[in-house]
DNA sequence: TGTCTATCTGGTAAATTTTACCAAATGAAG
DNA sequence: CTTCATTTGGTAAAATTTACCAGATAGACA
């Protein structure tokens, strides 16, 4: 499936879409019900939209998901049930839009300008015409909206995201080439970068991007791309075994025709410790 | 006005509440057209609520409020309008509940735990007898809510806060004799807490509480009060002079019979610069 | 089996920053 | 003019960060 898609920049290009979802009469008749009752289930007026982050060998990406009816890309997002937390809505919005379970979720910012929904992104008349969609106009769904932004970081290697009876299609764009966004859904993306960036050094999230065993020279790289600067290939590493947040194995990889490097895993106990507290790489 | 209040630790104890409000007839249609009424120019399902610090002379302390009809303390908190950004009922809020202006208001959490308001903390049947309130039940105003957290910091010697008609009253209590807080204000508060003196080794939000011209003594004073720790009495104001935050001028205090201390004024350009873009005190 | 190459890693010197704290300067009071 | 509490210039020691050399190493290849 291939989509012709614009960049921040305007410069039209295409897109390959793997995930791409074929609705069925059963998930119209879904779509509808949540239209019209959806409101007795989720609290209406808020949404939560979450930046999930993606590394995988030197590369960052993002994942983007195309709502049903809408002409364009945004962020995986939903709406809050009335009986669960913030965080359980996150995880089961992420888990809903795109099937990737298990992340590391952290609130990061609620975005409630007025005017941050664009309305002319949207053509209602042309969406109450799709199937499930007729009851759309003046349903809870069309009134403004908050929303509370989450981010992730996750390997993208690991995760083929799954789009659900909401999205049309899921996938992972590199950053550098990440689509314009609908709604207010760019400015979300580089706040939530922002913080990513900022907490990398005082939480080691990075621990969800490597196996358990890894290399010093991989965990390097991992800092390295996600920050998307330069670090002493030296000094780096000795810091990560000074703060005892690592420990060295007595195994080596194979690399091919070079030096093995020997193999590290985290020390569980300091990861934890540090992820709750917090510690300084910088 | 004498208050029985009960501390966090359930101790009873009296306040004096200095600006207790008497409410007016007009003050009573004022409230039965904001629950009637208030959802077409209030977002519904969302509040905000702002956690005032206020710091004088070795002493911090924070802005409480006693709203009408409620049978304990909470922060100033209010709903957002349809036309404005969060920033702006953020600053709107805190003005109608305690007359405060001018403040540097930071958006620091969002909470919307389903159990974050103990309805048992409402008598439901109680307020509905008050006058003003018996349209209270089934509006808009029951249903569940998810509320944004903003936080500032000022000199509570130049303000004296005024509550308006849906506070009580109004006033500022020593942090460490806070009383207890309705629904989940204990949490916001400690939470906001904390993002401060987090914060406050990046952004000199400092700034706000001293006089145009302050001794290095004094800031120095506000920094160990705030962070609630002991900071080296030479080499942190040495610092701040060292960055250049702050300038030092040719006059002097007369502080009664000991050595007369030197003036200093924050370097306007770098302040700024600092507040948006961060600075390392720590 | 020895050489080559690219990578890994132990180590260390230099630069910078932080920490600790001495002692002189100061201004008013007695 | 002495006393006292406080302010402030200065500096030595400790700790941390930065820069980077050079030896170790594993497989490829002759």
């Amino acid at each position: 499936m291939k989509i012709h898609a614009k960049n921040l920049f305007g410069k039209i290009y295409q897109i390959d879409f793997l995930n791409y979802f074929y609705p069925t009469m059963d998930t119209h008749k879904e779509l509808e019900d949540f239209i019209v009752n959806g409101s007795k289930t989720y609290i209406p007026h808020i949404s939560l939209d979450c930046a999930i982050f993606g590394y995988h060998d030197h590369q960052l990406k993002i994942l983007i998901s195309m709502l049903k009816g809408l002409d364009g890309f945004c962020l995986p997002g939903g709406y809050i049930k009335r009986t669960e937390t913030l965080d359980e809505a996150a995880g089961r919005i992420v888990k809903e839009r795109s099937a990737i379970t298990g992340l590391y979720l952290q609130q990061y910012k609620t975005f409630g300008d007025p005017d941050r929904v664009k309305w002319s992104d949207l053509d209602t008349e042309k969406l109450m015409k799709l199937p499930g969609f007729k009851k759309l106009k003046n349903s809870w769904l069309m009134d403004q909206t908050i929303s509370i932004g989450y981010y992730a970081i996750t390997d993208f290697s690991l995760v083929k995201p799954q789009p659900d009876f909401m999205s049309v299609s899921c996938a992972w764009f590199d950053i550098e080439k990440m689509p314009d966004l609908l709604f207010d859904h760019n400015q979300m993306v580089s706040e939530a970068l922002q913080t990513l960036r900022l907490q990398l050094y005082y939480y080691p999230i990075a621990g969800k991007l490597l196996p358990k065993k890894f290399t010093l020279t991989e965990i390097h790289a991992v800092y390295e791309t996600l920050l998307n600067k330069r670090l002493d290939i030296r000094n780096f590493p000795k810091k990560l075994i000074f703060l005892g947040l690592i420990n060295k194995l007595n195994e080596k990889r194979n690399i091919g025709p070079h030096r093995a490097p020997f193999l590290y895993t985290f020390n569980n106990r300091k990861y934890k410790k540090a992820l709750e507290l917090g510690i300084d790489l910088s």
